[in-house]
DNA sequence: GTTCAACTTGAACGGTGTTCAGTATGCCGA
DNA sequence: TCGGCATACTGAACACCGTTCAAGTTGAAC
């Protein structure tokens, strides 16, 4: 059976979820389809357009925002599960960091988190611009958190960073741009 | 005249400034410094550590902030007068992200930074918090910024992405958090 | 059975970070 | 003045990387 496109992007999230981007190489992603690295190259224009599709699928798996609930309070809730999804992929941020930059508004998460940034308080002209702050502030807690944890298993001088902490830590910035939303 | 750790990394800020990330290569470092790679590795320990001292380099040359205005006004001028530092070096969120990540209150402009939060009306236990909440929307506003102006570039269907309006959405951002801060 | 597109291979190209045995350089005590 | 020695550097290699492309294979439609 011939290979498929959508073949190739499951086995590069694969890769990613287990070990992490620095060994997503093309040659790696080849062998672990058992074919040689050219082929890739007829699925896939090149690497970067990969790491986007990679991105697409991770950011599909964020389950939508219930409508039931104050605006606020949704939108925590969703940059909590986006935070929480990434969180566990290793170098998720970098992966989605590119994706954002390339399109920012092509996957639905991101496109309800403008909309629950609106509904929660920001003026029409505001709501691109502080969605973006959000997702900021999810990627940077991302790579922080994920960087911090590298960094403690090198060094083991360094203290181990606790997940609950670095959650609450995030949710305290996250606080802050409500209330200002808030009081718009 | 032997070489010096300075010269090294600042060659590297050198090349970084006039050619981007892409092009900080051993190899290229290197050349530009009249030396065989192997050489660089006497001074520095490897690529990540010199990458970390060149974001230093970078974050050193943020002037102070004056002490003799009220606190969010300082902030903003700080966050403002940070990202427009970086977004002048191309791939400049990368290598501060890296470094930030490594020693998040290593340079003194970021201890600036946490020192202003507080004092715009963070508690003490949020200071931190809200502090790097500020340096991802930084960070993340500039490599957004870096990344739409790169793709325009290479794909003239895309609008050229203009730098003023760029400024204003950081301020925004920027300007819901310091809300967020008063209405503690 | 032949043709033709879809797909894959194998090999190469020009890079990358990093290591290390050996060599040169300059200083310092004898 | 002459060894000795730490410092600094070279040259060559190692094991990778993303990407390209002529040539080969495969499978379905006519």
């Amino acid at each position: 059976m011939a290979l498929s496109r959508e073949q190739v992007v499951g086995a590069a999230v694969d890769l990613l979820r287990r070990y992490g981007l620095g060994d997503l190489t093309m040659r790696r992603l080849a062998r672990e389809l058992g074919v040689a690295p050219g082929a890739l190259y007829w699925h896939v224009a090149n690497k970067q357009e990969l790491l986007v599709e990679v991105a697409d699928v991770l950011l599909a798996e964020i389950p939508p925002p219930s409508g039931d609930r104050p605006a606020a309070e949704a939108l925590t809730g969703l940059a909590v599960a986006l935070r929480e999804a990434l969180v566990q992929v290793p170098d998720a941020a970098d992966v989605v960091g590119l994706a954002y930059a390339v399109e920012p508004g092509a996957t639905r998460a991101l496109r309800d988190l403008a909309r629950l940034v609106q509904d929660a308080g920001a003026t029409a002209s505001e709501r691109d611009d502080v969605a973006a702050l959000v997702v900021h502030h999810i990627l940077g807690s991302v790579a922080a958190q994920q960087n911090r944890a590298l960094a403690s298993q090198v060094d083991p001088e360094l203290p181990t960073p606790d997940s609950t902490s670095e959650a609450k830590a995030f949710e305290v910035g996250l606080a802050v741009i409500l209330r200002g939303l808030r009081s718009a």
